[in-house]
DNA sequence: TTGTAAGCGTTATCAA
DNA sequence: TTGATAACGCTTACAA
């Protein structure tokens, strides 16, 4: 097919010998079209390798059929699965995808917002934690994916980190542990596997303490400091510790290391290293997320301590490491791909109806089990 | 801000008290327009939090000023290097990169091509291998960043592959490891690679053999055979080996295990098997990928061989995988970076003279030292 | 330096 | 069921 300048509606109604309105209709798969005048339209698109400008189809319709999703780093391993996930909901429904990360269009626009609302996006969609300046107008429907800060009128779609802890809990048990360490740094996402944590260790050690396994309802931002039995005196001075749970004698007990800053493998690997040298007896460890746990298992190597015959390390958010045969780490899968498509819902509704009140939802995750930990 | 409809360029020239050519003149950074209009349009834009539409802009322009970007996989460790590069190249020279990969807008568009010739983009970078049957327009800029299959008309920035083979091989060899064993997949760069890797033990062997470490100028895309010494009968039948260059006592030597398939980790631990079956005495082990390289890892632990005490192992691609203190992998840095940065100035080069002759270039790959590779 | 007016390629509203 | 014709929001000669 030859090509100088892309072919317009102009010359496939000359082509087919009709009016542009008509090929219009053709167009919007209009079923007030003869089947004849189709079929000649068809044709000459066809002939001429028409594409409708998306630009022009924009400018004169009512509604750009395209969303924006804001991711906040390629580099984020479960963006993928959010992305099919938005696919599913969005895509089908006739529905433009346009993806951009934090920096993707810097210099043009100020934001990826910015550049979203300049292509008058019909909703956003926020993957991750929403940077708090972000500048959304209040007309537009928004809805984060996997983030727990929740904008002002924003829908919520997210992991249950509370559950993932608790299930994380009931696993380690199961396998005999009882002394397990918690590894973790200051996010939202690291307090609440931890309180989740904690919850399940004393759900098994008095029934009647925590309902069940049921979703936690409500999901406040702020971090859960962790609470449980009598403290024990802080024995490590000067370190960035900011939780220590002490253990009840007898019962399961978690020791719980919080680092400040970024739930990075270095962190991972320093936490690890306080977290035995106060605590040598513990045989399982809970880090906040694959990467800590990778730190983790570092450290434990470095102390010659093998995993999981000496020490059972799980991590959280089932990344594309955990799932190597090498790292084979136990993990707890956040199932990205429901939180996208939960996500893709909820736009599609607050696109329908702007006037929806902001909902919170949580996605049960799943826990899945590899080489990493085994039974005491 | 209230916010009912986006204000438009009419709105701003009122509120300014001037006309819309005006107002898109300081748009445009016009030096042609007074101080005081400027600071008056600027100031009415700011109140009425205008952003010109997008598809208005490209309709009524000449130029769309953005380029497509496809990507084969999302999940491709890779391609937020080379978007990063691309960035560099071209966000700053004002276009707007739209990024989709193979299956972004299916169900839309045809493929994600499609969707960016509606879009009337300028140009488009294929990251990775590029699909056969993209069916891109003659008249359409393309290049090809990181993938060696060249299309029709497009330019090409790639890694060096052999030149990468060579350094594995000089970073071997400088470790003292003469039996070296090469573990890969039937994929073109696989082929380079052992190539390249061939080559080094050979310029070893015999300095006048080849001429130094240059990058190779031409690139076919032909998997290239393993070529070298006597071959040794093939000792193991009924495998999936492809190649298997024997050695000559006493001069390094590799010893070559490509399966067919995709690079995978549990490939990687089939050839690794089937490599130190056939020759249990090979002190070093390269791979076609990191992930390969893992594999081999994994099958080494099995048996119970030590890394790198035992064998040393590296892989290719520097992925964050290998960049990990728990992996500490040796690898081979592509450069993403610098490929798509290429890539970008290329399109660009083509974009302002679409007559310009394909051209392919190479990019000098860099070698990472870290754990998995020591002195015999 | 600023304004007027004619497109750009569609959709949408009316008539026919 | 079809066809004119007016938007849509902007750029770009061309005039003033």
């Amino acid at each position: 097919m030859g090509d100088g300048k892309p072919a317009t509606i102009y010359d496939v109604a000359a082509r087919a010998g009709v009016s542009k309105s008509l090929v219009s209709l053709v167009l919007q798969r209009s079923p007030r079209v003869s089947d004849q005048r189709r079929q000649a339209v068809l044709q000459a698109i066809q002939e001429l390798d028409y594409r409708p400008s998306t630009a022009a189809v924009s400018l004169a319709g009512t509604r750009s059929r395209t969303v924006g999703v804001v991711l906040d780093d390629f580099r984020n391993p479960w963006f993928v699965d959010v992305l099919t996930g938005l696919r599913e909901a969005l895509q089908d429904q006739g529905h433009r995808l346009v993806v951009a990360d934090r920096f993707l269009n810097t210099g043009l626009d100020a934001s990826p917002v910015e550049g979203f609302l300049s292509m008058r996006v019909e909703g956003i969609v926020i993957v991750g934690e929403p940077d708090t300046d972000l500048a959304i107008p209040a007309s537009m429907p928004v809805v984060v994916a996997g983030g727990r800060a929740a904008l002002p009128r924003a829908d919520t779609v997210a992991n249950d980190d509370r559950a993932g802890g608790r299930m994380a809990a009931e696993h380690l048990l199961a396998l005999g542990h009882t002394r397990i360490g918690f590894v973790g740094a200051t996010s939202a996402a690291s307090a609440e596997r931890l309180t989740g944590l904690e919850a399940g260790l004393a759900a098994a050690t008095d029934p009647t303490a925590v309902p069940g396994s049921a979703p936690t309802p409500s999901v406040t931002g702020a971090p859960s400091v962790a609470t449980a039995a009598p403290a024990a005196a802080p024995s490590v001075a000067g370190t960035e510790r900011t939780a220590d749970t002490a253990r009840v004698a007898g019962a399961p007990s978690v020791v719980s290391v919080v680092l400040r800053g970024e739930p990075t493998e270095e962190a991972g690997a320093r936490a690890l290293d306080e977290l035995l040298d106060t605590h040598p007896d513990v045989t399982a460890v809970f880090a906040a997320n694959d990467v800590m746990a990778l730190g983790a298992m570092s450290a434990l190597a470095a102390r010659g301590l093998r995993v999981p015959e000496d020490v059972s390390v799980m991590g959280y958010d089932d990344t594309p490491l955990a799932a190597t045969a090498y790292v084979g780490l136990t993990s707890i899968d956040d199932r990205s791909v429901e939180i996208g498509r939960g996500a893709g819902e909820r736009l599609l509704a607050r696109i329908a109806d702007p006037t929806t009140e902001a909902h919170e939802t949580l996605v049960e995750p799943r826990l899945v089990a590899r080489r990493t930990t085994a039974a005491r």
